[in-house]
DNA sequence: CTATTCACG
DNA sequence: ACGTACGTGAATAGA
């Protein structure tokens, strides 16, 4: 017979651990589901992975067990079971049923005691044991046969304790986890424990002593006389400590061990249960052919396409196997009303002069997914386009900017609409990645124009419902075209400029890298947090600062804190600055140019939560510009013809002018509109000085508390930025509250709009969803609070600028110029421009930017041009 | 494929 | 007591 290796859950535990560890996840039925799938996600890997013979999930029965009868206030001043929790259990039973594991409780008896007698008896017969729980505790009965896994952060992440591992963490044999509690106690389960033990004072003890009980014996060599006094005095407890914590490992049980043999799920009832709670990743794991089933459909491959053939309201689809459009082949377009569909090869489609003229043709109101890639994409074949009135990714980000959209597929199964495949599962990916038959692709595609016609009025009414049409309809629809242009455009960019500084980059990393190792006096890879760590906190023996769930964080914010505590530090940090540059801006770049000489970013538009864009492939709005070394890269970035010269405008403290007109702040108006330094005004309030007597430094900290506004402030947050106490913060920020009563007021507003209505709005009436503000998860509510108070923010200030490039864009036009907007960058635009319309630029840049939108205070705009993106300061 | 780090507003 | 600043994208290491 083969071994057997048997798995012991910790029900409860595991529950709470996937509760807490996801967002809370609601489906389509209102029914919250983030526990039963975190708790569903781990338990898969955990057939997977350990592929047991034998399994149970315990859980705590009832309210008491026979540890009150020892310790009333056992498990007490617990916070109780959200409810948002308790009603998943129900789930989680039918879920284990289904996959038939088997599951067990005992009056007065918590899971632990079911594991550990279960495992004591298993481990006795030679069994491999696996025990898997969020809770330390269960730790305690690691032995040769038995090994413990806790969950890490998140899910999927396990820690695996084994005696060898707790006696590497700890120092200590597994039983003695018991005795460690005895001393320091465990504010979870409100085991008292001796008060001023905490764990490393019990570990100390206990490497020395051993047990609680020889702790005891051999008091009077304790030297230490506050210890010695706390252990004298809570005897008794630590001792009733111990026992609260040490798991009873011969309970009651009516189970045995062949009870538990696993025979595998009922795949039938799992699929059952997962359709209910609609866990469609899950469901495509055990059953991916369950997806296609898809309405027929008549398609038609036109080999000449005739004006009849066309009518001025039709839905189109750009059919690409790739996303970036910029660059990708075109394989065909596909075209449908409710009278009729067809499918065009890019072939046929590019020479076809009536669809030119379709195309072209603004009266033609055509229906698409992506307006921006149909724009772009034909852009480069020479096919110009316009009349494009519906854009499905647009409108539904509108609808929702929070979800994520891939493909079309991912956005019309969000509208109940099932009949389009997914890309992935017609071109494959990865490595698979191929192009099927013309019939299959034609087919996608027409599926795909298909939907786009039959959801434009659901989504348009929802639109209409939500008071958003505007906002869709005449910022961000006509802003796709010009981000198209704008894209089509590109940055022309000087690839010798970028080499001299590779170069110059790649000799000073080679002589920092070889000072680095020489300091060392070892070789290492400099950029393996995890090397780096060991060196520098295990050989070296710095003090570690901060940890990351995988080891010790390397982060700037630490090593900067180490910087004089060895000589070491600052040559790792300039490493690492020089090498971001070298690798991300000098190399990254340099494969981005294309053959005109131009990079093309792309900006996603439908992306962010707050409105933003955001620019990929390369992304052009992180540029380095604080630090001057970094600064020397935009000299790469130049006009595209000769004589011309780039001109970049942007908005001062925009945010904090939006926080003033949104807040009605009286104070803060005052100030924008006396034209004040916004920083040394808010000094002067938070210090109680006047403007003379604020110092750089008050300046400083007055601007990190400006930010922390914006942000929607904590006291942790601010004092991390500024390196102060949590509650020198806090006086920061109760002292700018009080100066700025709008503020306070706005804030407070704003967090109870979002949980009045679940949303917060921004000026052209953008909304995000907050579901989690009502979360009884502190997390979870705080980060949707402060979410609450900068999303309108934040996103005002892009309803602002996207209006702007609007109106700069017809301005343009209406002027008759050449001048090109070529990037965004959140609060700032960038053109190219003849030298001859630079005078004319910088009378009607900052006039149009700052009457984009009216607000309570004046909008201000600074500008500046020259021969390269560097020469614009 | 995830975690860490760091560039920007 | 909890443990975090808001919004992004890209490179690298190491499972």
């Amino acid at each position: 017979m083969t071994k057997k290796k048997i798995v012991l859950l910790d029900g409860n535990s595991l529950a709470y651990r996937a509760f807490f560890a996801l967002p809370l996840l609601t489906n389509d039925n209102g029914i919250h589901t983030n526990a039963v799938y975190g708790f569903t996600m781990m338990l898969q890997n955990i057939l997977v992975d350990e592929k047991p013979t034998h399994i149970l999930v315990a859980w705590d029965a009832g309210k008491t067990t026979f540890r009150h009868k020892t310790y009333g206030e056992y498990k007490g001043g617990r916070q109780k079971t959200p409810s948002e929790l308790s009603e998943q259990f129900p789930y989680l039973r039918k879920l284990l049923d289904a996959y038939n594991i088997p599951q067990y409780e005992l009056d007065n008896y918590e899971a632990d005691d079911i594991i550990g007698t279960l495992s004591k008896i298993s481990d006795a017969a030679g069994s491999e044991v696996v025990i898997i729980s969020g809770d330390k505790d269960l730790t305690q009965l690691a032995s040769n046969n038995t090994t413990v896994f806790i969950t890490r952060k998140g899910i999927t992440d396990m820690e695996k304790y084994t005696p060898e591992h707790i006696m590497e963490k700890y120092g200590i044999e597994p039983l003695r986890i018991i005795d460690m509690k005895g001393l320091m106690g465990d504010a979870s389960d409100n085991i008292p424990g001796v008060p001023g033990v905490g764990e490393k004072t019990a570990l100390k003890l206990l490497i020395e002593y051993g047990s609680v009980e020889n702790v005891y014996k051999s008091i009077d060599n304790i030297t230490a006389k506050k210890l010695k006094e706390n252990l004298t005095v809570n005897e008794a407890q630590a001792f009733m400590s111990k026992e609260l914590a040490t798991i009873e490992v011969n309970a009651p049980i009516t189970v045995s061990v062949d009870d538990l043999a696993y025979t595998g799920p009922d795949m039938d009832k799992v699929t059952s249960i997962y359709q209910e709670l609609k866990f469609r990743t899950l469901l495509e794991k055990i059953a991916p052919q369950a997806e296609e089933v898809l309405q027929d459909i008549d398609v038609t491959v036109i080999a000449e396409l005739k004006e009849s053939q066309l009518s001025e309201e039709m839905a189109i689809h750009i059919e690409m196997m790739d996303e970036n459009y910029l660059t990708a082949d075109i394989l065909g377009i596909s075209i449908a009303n409710e009278l009729s569909n067809f499918y065009i090869p890019f072939a046929i489609a590019k020479e076809s002069t009536v669809l030119r003229k379709w195309l072209q043709d603004s009266s033609n109101k055509k229906y698409t997914s992506d307006s921006k890639a149909a724009f772009a994409s034909l852009a480069r074949y020479g096919i110009e386009t316009d009349g494009f009135e519906f854009d499905l990714l647009l409108a539904t980000y509108i609808v929702n900017p929070s979800t994520t959209y891939t493909d079309v597929a991912s956005i019309t199964r969000e509208f109940g609409n099932a009949d389009v495949r997914q890309d992935e599962a017609v071109y494959g990916k990865g490595a698979k990645k191929a192009l099927p038959d013309q019939s299959i692709v034609a087919e996608h595609a027409t599926r795909k124009a298909q939907a786009i016609w039959e959801l434009r009025p659901i989504i348009e009414q929802k639109l209409q419902e939500n008071d958003q049409y505007n906002l869709y309809h005449e910022l961000e629809l006509p802003l796709a075209k010009i981000l198209g242009q704008m894209e089509s455009t590109g940055v022309k960019t000087d690839r010798e400029t970028l080499q001299v500084i590779g170069t110059e980059l790649t000799a000073k990393l080679a002589k920092l890298e070889a000072d680095i190792y020489d300091i060392a006096g070892e070789k290492f890879n400099i950029n393996s947090p995890k090397q780096l760590g060991v060196l520098l906190f295990e050989k070296i023996g710095l003090t570690p600062i901060k940890k990351t769930k995988t080891g010790y964080s390397t982060a700037a914010d630490v090593l900067e804190k180490l910087e004089s505590e060895h000589e070491i530090i600052s040559h790792i940090l300039n490493y690492r600055q020089l090498g971001k540059l070298n690798s991300t801006y000098i190399e990254g770049l340099l494969k981005e140019i294309h053959e005109d000489g131009k990079i093309h970013t792309r900006f996603q538009q439908a992306l962010t939560t707050t409105g933003r864009l955001s620019s990929i492939n390369p992304n052009l709005q992180n540029i380095p510009v604080r630090l001057e070394e970094g600064r020397k890269i935009r000299a790469a970035f130049v006009p595209s013809e000769p004589g011309w010269y780039l001109f970049a405008a942007d908005y001062s403290q925009i945010e904090l002018r939006v926080l003033a007109h949104m807040s009605h702040d009286e104070k803060l108006i005052e100030a924008f509109r006396d034209g004040a330094d916004i920083h040394t005004r808010t000094a002067m309030d938070v210090f109680g000085v006047t403007e003379d007597a604020v110092t750089s430094d008050m300046r400083r900290a007055a601007k990190a508390v400006n930010f922390g506004i914006v942000y929607g402030i904590s006291d942790y947050g601010l004092s991390q930025n500024l390196d102060i106490t949590r509650k020198d913060a806090q006086k920061f920020i109760d002292t700018y509250l009080a100066n700025f009563p709008g503020v306070k007021q706005y804030m407070a507003d704003i967090v109870a709009e979002a949980k009045r209505n679940g949303y917060v709005t921004t000026l052209l009436n953008r909304r995000r969803y907050l579901p989690e503000i009502t979360s009884s998860n502190f997390n979870l509510r705080s980060f949707a609070e402060r979410t609450a108070m900068n999303t309108p923010i934040q996103g005002s200030a892009a309803d602002v600028i996207k209006k702007a490039m609007l109106d700069m864009a017809k301005r343009l036009k209406d002027e008759g110029m050449q001048t090109r907007m070529l990037l965004q960058v959140h609060d700032e635009l960038i053109f190219e421009a003849p030298e001859e319309e630079i005078e004319k630029l910088k009378e009607i840049v900052p006039e149009v930017m700052e009457s984009a939108i009216m607000l309570d205070v004046p909008l201000k705009v600074d500008w500046a041009f020259g021969l390269s993106w560097y020469e614009t300061k």
